[in-house]
DNA sequence: TTGTACGCGTTATCAC
DNA sequence: GTGATAACGCGTACAA
């Protein structure tokens, strides 16, 4: 077991200063020829790295990037973390992520414990509790201190910083109008509760491809889950007391749920009822019936967080222009709402 | 903006020195308890925090872990992670995580990274390609360089330390004796080609519940996926072409497939076929038929991998023996592989 | 061409 | 009770 090769080591070893360890190694001109060959010689075969803490200290940057996430076992922030890594890993930083359990206390304690110096700026998707008790100081402070944020996916719009979001409202619409084109009359939505940014949107996207086709939005079609834990209860229980022929649900979660509900009722999908929900994870692709979904493009929003944050970081401080950048959905048709209108010819 | 406040500062601005406001801000008694007030409220006014990376350099210790592992877009690893994460920020560690996409280049060059200064040990799960050309060098050396590493799930035998782990072996033998206490009589094995650590073990699990029940192994209903990602039309052919009345795959992806391949099939499952897998994520419960797994218990190998490590390094070095920990699976009896007999009377 | 001195932010030790 | 100094490992401006 050695210890780990330091410039002062080389150099007592070899018999010259640290400095010039150090700048042989950095093939600087000022060293000879002669010498920095053997340095570098035995440098290498030692396998000599410089000390990143060191680095960091001295240069007053750490190259790793803070991640801090509601969760994680959810492809959806899997993929966004793959994303991110992918082009820290690219541009030469690394990652810390931290996760909150979308506790506010813990989103508060893992930032500041970031902020002390350990990174370099920060992405970040706020909890949920954060949200609903709209307490955003820490983030301010974070910002206030000259570290840059990007916040992805769930938002806070008071805040002023870079961002990362999908169109959640035209995704929303977007699937709801994918129902309609398909013939569906009674769609019912089943979707978060309104403190919950995203949640809130695709709401608001339903009611208006709603609105657009001159149909009017039943409440009682509505179903606004608090505690994803205790939810497939709730859906299968709201799916069997109303009539409906559409759903539309705002993860893959609910929609499977939904569906479960449908098959007790007696029903089938996409026969009887169709279903399309947001975020095009594993399960969609795996169900059966094979699900219809507005896909998120996790990974593309990782990649563009990261990238808005390092250029944030190394680029020179051109201008205070925070960009929101909006990622695109797609639409991806599957088993779950293959189109009724056939059905009838 | 306020650039980050510094002992040296707080100092200037007191017109004390630095080392009285680092003992005053640390409770040393040598200081007055007048002096000591007015920095310690100086300090919490505008918020000192110590900065982690001095701290880091002088202690020689980062209070960081590093994670590597092969994929994260994947419920297992995810809920290694989330185990892993709990309990380093319990005891006041950070976690740098980052993924080989199962490419041997990948890891070695993260663990470089990640080994010169970054972190105070490892925890990792060997990539598959690493697994395939048995090149573990670079674990060797930075184990060699002092460096206390946890390997997890995906283990390498010839590498001396500590380990956490399944028995797969015994997993896959609880999972094919369910379908034979079943009353299944043809039970396939839809399982990964042999140079992956886990899936050889399931496989020899598969092999030894047969022979124990006095079956014979037949080899050609032994499917061994070499790319997850066109596993699927291999299976629904596979399923096709065999005849067969149970299955046991080893993760959740494959028994999808083989479900589907049974519908396809004109059969049902449990009716016709019962399915059982490893690997006890989100698509195993919401999956219609539920499906019955073999629970790996992720979150909690995560948790021992993270106890271990930590402890290694923050006990005293009591002794050099390794632990390997062998985290027991549960047998989860869901839809999939309710039992045939019953349908009989 | 090489070496010395300094600073990054912190703490421990020792002198005052 | 307080402050100066050294050290962690590195890079660099400056001196030799």
């Amino acid at each position: 077991m050695k210890p780990k090769l330091t410039l002062k080591q080389i150099a007592r070893e070899l018999d010259v200063s640290v400095s010039t360890v150090s700048k042989a190694l950095r093939d600087s001109v000022e060293i000879s020829e002669e010498t920095r060959q053997k340095i570098k010689a035995f440098a290498k075969l030692y396998n000599y790295k410089p000390n990143n803490i060191a680095l960091s200290l001295k240069n007053r940057k750490t190259k790793t990037i803070g991640l801090l996430l509601p969760e994680i076992v959810h492809d959806f922030f899997a993929t966004i973390i793959a994303g991110i890594e992918e082009v820290a890993n690219k541009r030469g930083y690394n990652v810390i992520i931290c996760l909150s359990n979308n506790s506010f206390d813990r989103e508060v304690m893992n930032m500041e414990m970031l902020a002390s110096g350990s990174i370099d700026g920060f992405i970040l998707s706020v909890a949920k509790e954060t949200q609903q008790k709209e307490d955003y100081h820490h983030l301010e402070e974070v910002i206030n201190q000259g570290m840059p944020v990007v916040l992805v996916d769930r938002v806070v719009d008071c805040i002023t910083c870079d961002k990362v979001i999908i169109d959640d409202m035209e995704g929303a619409r977007k699937a709801v109008q994918h129902l309609i084109d398909n013939g569906c009359r009674k769609i019912a939505a089943i979707t978060t509760v309104d403190y919950v940014s995203v949640g809130k949107l695709r709401t608001q996207g339903y009611a208006k491809a709603l609105k657009e086709n001159n149909r009017t939005v039943d409440e009682t079609l509505i179903l606004k889950i608090e505690d994803i834990d205790n939810s497939e209860q709730q859906i299968v229980n709201f799916v069997r007391d109303h009539d409906m022929d559409g759903i539309f649900a705002v993860n893959e979660h609910f929609s499977t749920s939904a569906i479960k509900g449908i098959n007790l009722k007696g029903l089938s999908v996409p026969g009887d009822v169709s279903v399309i929900s947001f975020s095009d994870g594993e399960l969609s692709k795996r169900f059966i019936p094979s699900l219809s979904t507005i896909n998120q493009h996790g990974a593309e929003m990782g990649r563009k967080a990261a990238d808005l944050l390092i250029d944030r970081l190394e680029l020179p401080v051109d201008d205070e222009k925070y960009q929101t950048n909006v990622i695109g959905t797609s639409l991806i048709v599957r088993e779950s709402s293959s189109i009724k209108s056939t059905a009838m010819f």
